[in-house]
DNA sequence: CGGGGTAGACAACCTGGTTAACCATCTGCT
DNA sequence: AGCAGATGGTTAACCAGGTTGTCTACCCCG
């Protein structure tokens, strides 16, 4: 029997993300970002990085661009966003990330880049180095924050409030 | 700026569980328990370890009795469990892991163990318990087995399919 | 024997995805 | 010029997997 098993190891990693993402999500919300889920500010990342409309943003997080029109809504209207017409094209709808959309994506990275330096404290900052050489590794393509995968969405999601 | 920043050090271990995850769910498949998700053998071990009925293991995974109840009635309908009444309790249906049960519990533990054997064949067995032995100090309690957090259920569930 | 707590079932609801259908608009080709 | 087809956005219906609330049957304890 071995020391760990996998599905121990599955429980890990998955749990790490939990810490992450939970951490960074308490922290938001005490600085008056409450209710922002981390796929928010992926979102906001990719519109930031270029898709700027809902079809464009939803083939960036991978999923369909009625559920892409949904973060959309929840980013409009609680002003991380805003939304104006393209004069070239009549259809397109352009998102423009507003000065506390910036906020939040500046927070929001400051807030990983903490628990990750919290982690490294704990671990050793070399060690965390290999560490994360070595997911990358197992994991492969490595998931670059500019193109999130589907799947991504719904794990970023709340979990019971 | 950091070689990697917080937020893909949280993307990779999302992708790590998913990698595992999605191996091991696809392989499950092929032996003939398509349709099965890993929380559903979760939910299973929670059985064999003791819970053995729909309140218990709702606590066990820390989700509400109904919706233990809905994945007990997953696994009834799949031939995993048989509920059968209790004698002392007329109140409780206890449940009882069948032989093909048994059987998913084997093989589903045997492929999680391929998948970290895959691994550790990539990055070196020493090196995999090491980053398992960091992985655990970080998200400190481990998170073992037998005792699933609530969240876990949401994260273990088929994305668009 | 009666009251409080527990097991299970049922219903209504929420969230965050999906597909399908539709209209307006742009673009490329004839 | 004009039309066909692709594209952007919206709305609607649906689904999965959770939630809470309520109800009944039943156990246990004073």
């Amino acid at each position: 029997m071995p020391e760990s098993s996998g599905a121990e190891l599955a429980l890990l990693l998955l749990g790490g993300f939990r810490s992450m993402v939970d951490a960074v999500q308490r922290e938001l919300a005490e600085r008056g970002h409450g209710g922002v889920r981390p796929v928010h500010e992926f979102a906001l990342r990719a519109i930031g990085a270029g898709a700027d409309t809902a079809s464009d943003l939803g083939r960036s997080l991978g999923v369909s661009k009625q559920a892409a029109a949904k973060t959309i809504a929840f980013l409009e209207t609680h002003d991380y966003i805003r939304r104006e017409s393209d004069p070239d094209d009549a259809r397109r709808k352009r998102l423009r990330i507003t000065r506390r959309g910036d906020e939040l994506l500046t927070v929001g990275q400051a807030l990983f880049d903490d628990v990750r330096a919290h982690w490294g404290r704990q671990i050793g900052a070399e060690e965390l180095e290999v560490l994360e050489a070595q997911l990358a590794r197992l994991v492969g393509s490595g998931y670059p924050l500019s193109s999130i995968p589907g799947w991504l969405a719904s794990e970023l999601g709340e979990s019971a409030s």
